[in-house]
DNA sequence: GTATATTTGCGTCGTATCGACACATCAATT
DNA sequence: AATTGATGTGTCGATACGACGCAAATATAC
């Protein structure tokens, strides 16, 4: 027998024989530091009780929502997460915005309390755990895992360019268009609706602009973010005359050359007076 | 020794022994079939969650809230309760609106979720506890009551003249002027406050007047509800010719004589037009 | 009985605001 | 050179809004 034949059906067995059985090691190992690290935590969590964001974002003239998708799931969520046993709600949203998305003072409000019987899918959450590789019987999982849930409704505004969205091997995370939404997990879609509902209902109070432009901003781009969120048009004219004559914009010297057309005026925010116009209520619509 | 003075004899001790005695023996028993009673429906309830429920009510050219006390207890509290494990929270909710005021079909939603890590206060529940009489180290009541609580705020407007307030010995229930509420347990000013500044944020699009006020009524007590809530005068011509224009009410041929002064035209709302307005927003500011 | 205070019904008037639309400008495509 | 689409700037009429006036009705004070 050649050399070359031998190395090649020792080459073929260890692909065939040994390879699995490696991997089959690591899965294992993996899986029960996955178990231990999701029970040590689900002790220091609030029971029953969990939290999603919406975080919403701007782009190109689109609103965007960031959803995440464990590398193991098919459908896609809202970021979430849990609340440790002395830790004040706002306080996890903050914490689990920051892992998300890097960033800290960001614009994050409560909007509502989702305490649904039925939001709690077993068939989905145990086959959640299934392709996470847990044992179906495992009854120390599963009593964290097929519990029922509540979930406190979060949505924030973030600047779309301070976002890095960094996937990893066990998650990927990525920005939606809010009009593009495909099925999510459970009840996300629903928590999405009544977030832009709520925000929709108090868009008078809610610095939308401020919050999701950078410093320099058209606006066009302004305009854009009030009309997709109260789906309405809006006119340009009026809608420039109010905002300019509520003096809560400065006109910056500098123009926005883009997309062909005529090259826009840059515009940013007089903070105080935003703020100060904000409390009261601008009317938009 | 006379009759009269064993007779006397007699009922002296037993009122000093005997009396004292049977007292103690019904309070144990009841204590027992309390905490029973108290650890049979902790099991039902979700862990850690609670409900409130601000009640509203409207009676004399005054907001008045619906507090209730333990008769052990010092301090009054909102109306409150916890969720079965198969419960919508807002059946929860409903169902002690119902236990304490004997309405249904009421105007009822939830505000905010209060997730501070503080508005547990454990010396404040051990009090209550020895008040009730459940012993200091009672592993089993105190394992439910001294848990950390979050609560779910509710708020309800009710028709103040169907709710029918009865105390028991348990418990009194009874209204309070909103501008004169005491000192409560725990945070419950602070979720009264919260749901006041809820309600005035959103009072555009809260059919408060239709909630609060009996079939006929006066625009003078309507107006008085806006002003209340929102803290501020309202000129009584141009909230008239608002309310008047929007075609919001019908005009009775009746009239409202009390207070002395002249007496003033009764209103009474029509449904249809009303509830689209509210839809959109009423502008009453 | 008369005067006063208070509350109600029913208005007026000037200004600010809103919604609808016109027109010129600029850059890229046709 | 004409067209397209987005932008800056302005006009105009209707209406809504805030501020306020005045008479009528009823209780209290004198």
């Amino acid at each position: 027998m050649s050399i070359r034949r031998k190395y090649t059906i020792v080459l073929f067995n260890f692909v065939k024989y040994r390879i699995p059985v490696i991997v089959k090691i690591y899965q294992t190992r993996m899986q029960k530091l996955d178990k231990n690290l999701v029970l040590a935590q689900a002790n220091d969590y609030c029971p029953g009780i969990s939290l999603d964001c919406v975080i919403l974002g701007f782009h190109e003239g689109k609103l965007k929502v960031l959803l995440n998708k464990f590398s193991t799931y098919t459908k896609w969520m809202l970021p979430g997460g849990f609340i440790y046993k002395d830790e004040h709600v706002d306080a996890a949203a903050t914490r689990t915005l920051a892992s998300r998305t890097g960033l800290s003072n960001v614009y994050l409000r409560q909007f509502y309390f989702f305490g649904d019987v039925s939001r709690t899918n077993l068939d989905e959450n145990k086959d959640m755990l299934a392709r996470q590789g847990f044992a179906k019987d495992d009854k120390e999982v599963s009593k964290w895992f097929l519990q029922r849930f509540f979930s406190i409704g979060y949505y924030a505004f973030v600047e779309y360019g301070k976002v890095k969205v960094h996937s990893n091997m066990d998650e990927d995370v990525a920005w939606f268009n809010l009009s593009d939404i495909p099925s999510l997990y459970t009840d996300h879609n629903i928590i999405i609706d009544k977030a832009i509902t709520t925000i929709r209902s108090q868009l008078n109070s809610i610095p939308v602009g401020y919050e999701l432009l950078p410093e320099k901003f058209t606006l066009t781009q302004l305009r854009t973010i009030y009309e997709t969120i109260l789906d309405a048009k809006l006119d340009r004219r009026n809608f420039q005359r109010k905002i300019l004559s509520a003096g809560l914009v400065c006109k910056l010297s500098e123009v926005y050359k883009k997309w062909g057309q005529k090259s826009s005026i840059l515009y940013s925010f007089d903070k105080n007076k935003y703020h100060a116009a904000i409390k009261n209520g601008i009317p938009v619509f």
